[in-house]
Order: C-alpha cells, then sequence, then structure tokens
DNA sequence: TTTAAGCTTAGAGCTGACTCTAAGGTCAAT
DNA sequence: ATTGACCTTAGAGTCAGCTCTAAGCTTAAA
C-alpha cells in the first residue's frame, strides 16, 4: 500500500498529477485511511504504471480513458479497436512530424543562406527571405516513407 | 488601402486574428477612416505578410515581434542575432521532432505487434505492452543526422 | 428606406495538461 | 508539546494562440 507522495516516486507523476488524474477517472485509491489519505494497492499501481506508459507513448488523456474502459473488459472489446486507437494516434504523429520536417527543412535552409556574422542586418538573407514571403519546404523524401507504413 | 476583412483575404489570417495580432503589436493599421474602420497601406500589407510567413515556419508570436524589432531598426542589428532566433527555433523544432520519432516508432512497433482484428482483447498484445511498461523507442538514425547539422 | 453585411470595442471562453493556492487536518519525531 | 512534513479539498491560474460574444455603429446594395 502506498501513499500518494509513494506512488508519485514510484511513477514519477506529481501528487497534484496524480490527484487531477483521479478527476478524470484514470486512476483511484481503492483504499483511504481513516484520516481520508488514498492508498494505493498493486492493481492501483499498475494502473497507474499503464497510465504513464501511455502517456510517454504521447497518448491524449482522452485516449488513455478508452484505453483502460478496454483493459476492464477486454472481454467485450476487439483487437481492432485498440490497432484503431493507435493507428489514429500515429496518424497524428505522422501528420505533426511532416509539419515539422518542413520547418526544419526551412530553418536549415536559411540558416545556410545567413552569414551570421557580426555585420549589420542590412543585407540579412534571412530577414529579406522572410519579407519575400518564402514557401515553407516540404520534406517529402522521409516522411513519404513513414506515411507508406501507415496508409 | 484594403479594410481589414480584405487583408484577411489577403493573408489568410482571420479578421479577429489580425486584431488579436494588432493587441500584441505584431500588426497595425496605419489609418483609420473617420467610423474608426482599420485601413491598411502597402507596408501594413508586407508587415502581415511577413508576420503569416514566420509564423508558418514556426516562430512564436514572441519571435516573430522580436524578428519584427530587427527588420524595423536592421541597421542597429546583426545577422548573428537573426541566426541565433532562427538556430533557437531550430533546436526546439530538432527536439520535437525526436520526441515525434520515438513516439512514432513505438506506435509502429505496437501496430506490427497486434493482429488488429475482430477477436477479443484478452489476448491483445498492444494491451499487454502497455500493462508490461514498454519504453519509448528512441530513433536515432534520423535524428542523428539532423541534429548533426545544428550542434 | 430598409436590410444585411461588415466594422468597432472590451473582455470572456476555449484547448489540454497540468500546476498551484488557501485553508485546514494528520502524523512522526524530538 | 511543538515542529515540520505530509495529507485533504475546491477551485483558480498558467501557457499559447486563438476564437467568440455582446452591444452597438457604418456602409453598400436593392
Amino acid at each position: 500500500m502506498l501513499k500518494i507522495s509513494e506512488l508519485a516516486a514510484h511513477t514519477g507523476l506529481s501528487a497534484h498529477t496524480i490527484r487531477f488524474y483521479e478527476k478524470l477517472g484514470l486512476i483511484s485509491a481503492s483504499e483511504r485511511s481513516d484520516a481520508g489519505y488514498r492508498f494505493y494497492n498493486e492493481s492501483d499501481i499498475l494502473r497507474a504504471e499503464f497510465v504513464k506508459t501511455a502517456r510517454n507513448i504521447g497518448f491524449s488523456l482522452d485516449e488513455i480513458g478508452e484505453l483502460l474502459s478496454i483493459q476492464l473488459d477486454k472481454a467485450s472489446h476487439s483487437c481492432q479497436e485498440v490497432t484503431d486507437i493507435t493507428r489514429r494516434k500515429l496518424d497524428e504523429v505522422n501528420g505533426k512530424l511532416a509539419e515539422l520536417e518542413s520547418m526544419q527543412q526551412t530553418l536549415i535552409r536559411l540558416l545556410e543562406s545567413c552569414c551570421g556574422g557580426p555585420e549589420n542586418a542590412n543585407h540579412c538573407s534571412i530577414m529579406d527571405a522572410l519579407e519575400a514571403g518564402i514557401e515553407p519546404a516540404d520534406s517529402p523524401s522521409i516522411n513519404a516513407i513513414h506515411n507508406r507504413r501507415t496508409n
């Protein structure tokens, strides 16, 4: 039986966050002391670790809620439901990756174009590019590979 | 001279957003009609486009403010200041990319492990992995390349 | 002339995931 | 007995970047 600060130390979540997750129905303390202190038993701890793991992978708290409700009654949920959630998340991640890679390419291009020296910025090619309204570069190669796996 | 909705159409920003950016000091209307309507002249329009471009690249509104203040007095700012802002942003983008690529690898690994079929989730390998507390995979190869350019 | 679309303002609300505060009760050690 | 660390709650605040509302004024078209 762990107290909240012990569960916090164990999971790496703060006590505040654990209470917050409890409000959302993600984590609960099966028992309370007479004074109202939360106590977490083995299965509470496993559940908290599940939440932490899922959060690390990038699932939103809502999605973690979905996954937990599947976990509570696996017999009436299918693998497909689980992969659907996972695939949705992967698609989202791929979309963000594409955006960020486009930004990355643009930023690299800008940095390569500018001397970066102590000269004044009158002829700075980065400023010129921003004023001219450069297009965001899209970085096709890497994402094309990633996306192929998901579509 | 454009009215706010015309500038909105021109830039792809909403009129609401343009007013919001004005509050932050990013965009301004050099003139007003007798009734108080904003009117944007050529240089206002260029400034709005600058903001839009910088935002597309991924700069925060604060950073855009910095860039604009450099633009207003290029003679007293150096190329180095501009590249510093740009490099900072690139580092940030690279950091997010690394995180997302790690998530991506983990999600792909999960999807590959699961049948995704209509069977019940009693033996779903994704659920198993979440319960077992999988490590986030870090995807070294691609980021190692990206990061090499920035450090 | 009337109507609809568009403009103005200050300020509130939204998103997601926390993070913190205030006011108070509990517990272990000295 | 007192200190200090820990626990409780409801609820407010934070971040960034919008997004919307209300109440009222202006303008262009039919």
